[in-house]
DNA sequence: CGACTTTGACCGGCGC
DNA sequence: GCGCCGGTCAAAGTCG
């Protein structure tokens, strides 16, 4: 690994100021126009096309890597994970079943699938058709009391209980973005790590992800046994700043969609096409310029992103 | 006024 | 059978 020193400029320089178009200038005004004079000439708009382009372009490349090597990542993680616990725990999952176990609650994320060792006992109406569990922890402020995790759904809180094993009450959510949707979610204090909220997510979405903008993205199933980071014997940190600020070694990672490129460039024609899209083409392009530079989140979690994984895995090398 | 939250009541499974 | 407990319901309250 060699050493990173390159200053690394994270702004997007895009188009931030994009001329005032209306819906009369979304064509090319005629050369007797009074607009003649205020509208840039084609060709500066053309340069600045092409420079939009490029640049979305870079960001695009720039992204596809860092998606890539965050799946790299995480699958690196996972496997690490799975040999751990292949490793330590027993036969019939017991080691990897033991974080705030409660009557009700003997299983963990990292058995969400098809484990059955894990559903030793009780849960018999859900033999063979239970749900997809999912553990996912989220650091939060000891002094937020709210239960509140933003996954990006639309969630309805239909009960809040206090549970014999944790003072801190658990609060029981349904997904109220589609009225059929089976998917559950309880979210609850961690009993052995406050900084975090625990949400246990059941059942599988049937409708697709409403538009968030920045979510807290779902890595995976998490062992919350004795060799994670709840684990104050070990190293890892369990602040909340520090496990949301580095993607790479953290749980949760601030994810963005890329419906801004993959959506919208597409639709772009390219400069050769005809003259009647080329306004179309520039409109398109300085609304999603817009779009992108005034969405505080968007450059934040991008420039969180390209830098994490800069850092991590020297993509420019 | 509609959507959402709060909260006490109720229900069903489980252990004794 | 009884009590405990987690999960759910639903009426009342709150908020924008």
């Amino acid at each position: 690994m060699e050493p990173t020193t390159t200053t690394i400029n994270t702004s997007l320089d895009l188009n931030l100021n994009p001329p005032p178009y209306t819906d009369d200038q979304s064509h090319p005004p005629t050369p007797n126009s009074p607009l003649k004079q205020q509208a840039p000439t084609t060709g500066i708009l053309a340069e600045k096309l092409n420079r939009i382009s490029s640049e979305n372009k870079k960001l695009n490349q720039m992204l596809g890597v860092v998606v890539e090597n965050y799946s790299v990542l995480k699958n690196q993680v996972i496997d690490l994970l799975m040999k751990s616990r292949k490793r330590k725990a027993a036969p019939g999952c017991d080691n990897c079943c033991n974080f705030n176990r409660s009557a009700s609650d003997q299983y963990c994320g990292c058995c969400s699938d098809d484990n059955d060792s894990c559903y030793n006992n009780k849960r018999p109406r859900e033999n063979n058709s239970k749900p997809k569990v999912m553990r996912v922890l989220v650091p939060t402020p000891v002094s937020d009391s709210t239960l509140i995790v933003k996954d990006g759904y639309q969630w309805r809180k239909y009960g809040q209980k206090v549970t014999k094993d944790n003072p801190s009450p658990r609060a029981y959510y349904k997904c109220s973005f589609a009225p059929t949707c089976p998917v559950k979610r309880k979210v609850q204090r961690s009993v052995e790590d406050p900084c975090y909220l625990v949400a246990t997510y059941e059942g599988q979405h049937n409708h697709p992800k409403p538009n968030s903008g920045i979510e807290y993205q779902l890595v995976g199933p998490i062992n919350l046994g004795s060799n994670t980071k709840l684990d104050s014997s070990n190293n890892v940190s369990s602040s909340p700043s520090s496990s949301i600020k580095s993607p790479s070694s953290s749980s949760l990672i601030p994810s963005i969609s890329l419906d801004y490129l993959t959506k919208s460039q597409p639709q772009i024609p390219s400069p050769s096409s005809s003259n009647s899209s080329s306004s179309t083409q520039k409109l398109l392009v300085q609304q999603m310029a817009t779009l992108l530079t005034r969405d505080p989140n968007f450059t934040r979690a991008l420039a969180t992103a390209i830098t994490g994984n800069m850092v991590d895995n020297e993509i420019w090398r």
